[in-house]
DNA sequence: AAGTTAATGTTATAATATAACACTATGTAA
DNA sequence: TTACATAGTGTTATATTATAACATTAACTT
């Protein structure tokens, strides 16, 4: 399957606080919630989320400048991307489209060029808030 | 065609500069380089990068907090956005494909939801850099 | 044990963006 | 014309997001 990589004390932390969140979370709201753990500094913070996005335990929706987990097992690799954003509640939800990371993946533009790597989000409202 | 929409002079100002330049420019290189146009804090610039936004004529590019003219008649509205994106030299383009903006606009998740409104951004080597 | 790479802890600071408030311009309607 | 509404301005202050620099420590290789 997919590489396993060992977290360190601060990116576990840093990892098991997102990953329990159920909306994407920004970095001095992560800093907070994590000084009672000894992480002290947004520096350390930063650190965390720049190794966990590299190895696709976490994603930056970039649009918020907040991070979620991947919760998609197919993108082990943060290199190609999709996410929903309801545009009331900001909820935000990780689209996991064999078609559409295919027609991603094999887009190419006028000059022929391909692209290894995408971040698409979508705006909208969700069920709930329709 | 498209509404007209007469910019104030901030906002022309500002449409300007962003125009002319070769690429996506910052909000406070933006600044500095109005300042002798009497343009002198944040805020002035801010209000009218998001009213230029908001009609079209200029695109954020959220990986890079950068801006950009659009230079793509079919996308006066703000809400279907593809940009390709040279991981170094940095060279943004937008992306004008009627297949692409399509295909887009016709994803449905799988709860059936379409979305109004997306921003995609590809990465990859410019011709140039390869 | 020595060398290498990655991660940490810390202080300071840079870069990006908005709040609040008083004021001005512009268009529309009584 | 006056009143009203809406959008834009100018200004000061501040909030939010992110990185620089440097000394130290941990983990892995040879
Ligand atoms: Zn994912
Ligand atoms: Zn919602
Ligand atoms: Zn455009
Ligand atoms: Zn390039």
């Amino acid at each position: 399957m997919h590489k396993e990589h060992n977290l360190t004390k601060n990116q576990q932390i840093i990892f098991d606080l997102i990953d329990k969140s159920p909306e994407p979370m920004k970095a001095y709201s992560i800093l907070f919630n994590v000084q009672k753990k000894g992480i002290k500094a947004p520096l350390q913070v930063y650190r965390a989320l720049d190794k966990l996005v590299q190895i696709g335990k976490i994603h930056k929706i970039e649009s918020r400048n907040a991070f979620i987990a991947c919760h998609n097992s197919s993108c082990q690799v943060a290199k190609a991307t999709a996410f929903s954003i309801c545009e009331i509640c900001e909820k935000v939800t990780e689209i996991s489209s064999a078609g559409l990371s295919k027609y991603l993946a094999n887009f190419k533009d006028k000059d022929g060029m391909k692209y290894s790597k995408y971040n698409l989000e979508f705006f909208g409202l969700c069920k709930k808030c329709r």
